[in-house]
DNA sequence: CAATAAATAGACAAATCTGTCTATTTATTG
DNA sequence: CAATAAATAGACAGATTTGTCTATTTATTG
């Protein structure tokens, strides 16, 4: 039943799903070159993912999964409270280099099928409730100024982290991500 | 050489492409869908644009122009410098009730085509540049109370609008644009 | 009116798409 | 080892994609 050595199939499904998923879009990444990089034959993806939607279904939860696992590990290294708020910035900041400023996976799933297919915009909600939540309770621990309360500033951090992500994949650099950084610095 | 009454071929190929483009994406918009609502001839078109690629930055570039100008009516409405910047928020609100929250068509036309067409992630970061310009002069003649600099109040506008608008459309309602707007007036 | 330009309908090519199916080989497990 | 399950390669169907081309009709303009 476990497989140590050498991916299962279904995670090198997902695995080149996600990149080419991101890469290149949904709409963009046919079937027959999932399996062609997966390694892996047509059938098995079709036993292990009914359709294509399927698989983008999976590739949103799977991504949500992993961006809350890395997060939430870069933000067990800090120990300042408003540190945290801080360094929310600097874990997006490496993760859009990483992802050389392609924007949120998630944004892009919902500005490519969102419209279209309900399980997928859930998975997405799900996805920026998580961030929201996580945002509300790093402000409601950080003893910030209250210049705003703690519901707006939340959703300020919320928000912002947001446009600046969305103006970075525009302008292909971190700026945005810094200047918000800064201001959001002013503001707790 | 003037058509009055009655679209001329180009025309109604662009609302159609607007409108389809925008509600279904680039990439799931198909020419010949393109040609059957618009109501032209196949020729027509790739006598107009060469390829569906042209069709698509023509699209951006009238997205913008056509931003733009309501934008600027809506604005010279409002007297009070302070309130133009509130207006802003108003007026993307009610236009994203009208698109039903599909959020902003320059970050889907960049989030489909952005990375892989030069033309169309020129065409994008031209309308954001403007976009952010407008801010700026509307900030520099605001008389905000200077929480913060000039300059961080117009990327903190910018970044909000963007991060609402995005937020907007996962969330499929107004409230974080409303709330955006909420913040930005303690903050001037 | 005559000449030129613009638009039309639609067939067509060539490629690509998702999804199905068969037949075979490789792993796993009792 | 024997039985079951999982994965493979690849042909195939049927639909759809962009873009080209021909032949015809409709507008425009000198």
């Amino acid at each position: 039943m476990m497989k140590q050595r050498g991916q299962v199939v279904v995670d090198k499904i997902l695995d080149t799903a996600e990149r080419l998923f991101y890469l290149q879009g949904y709409s963009n990444t046919g079937i027959n070159q999932v399996i062609e990089e997966a390694d892996i034959a047509k059938a098995s993806l079709y036993k292990h993912f009914e359709t294509k939607a399927d698989l983008l279904v999976a590739y949103v939860q799977r991504t949500h999964e992993r961006w809350f696992s890395r997060l939430e590990a870069t933000l067990n290294k800090v120990a300042d409270p408003k540190d945290k708020l801080l360094a929310l910035f600097d874990h997006h900041i490496e993760r859009q280099e990483i992802r050389q400023y392609g924007g949120c996976p998630f944004i892009k799933a919902n500005d490519e099928a969102g419209m279209s297919d309900s399980r997928v915009l859930a998975a997405i909600q799900q996805a920026k409730r998580h961030s929201k939540d996580l945002i509300k309770k790093l402000v409601a621990a950080s003893g910030h100024k209250r210049i705003l309360t703690d519901r707006e500033l939340a959703e300020m951090i919320f928000i912002a982290l947001e446009g600046a992500i969305a103006a970075a994949s525009v302008f292909k650099g971190p700026a945005e991500i810094q200047t918000a950084k800064k201001i959001i610095q002013k503001l707790i």
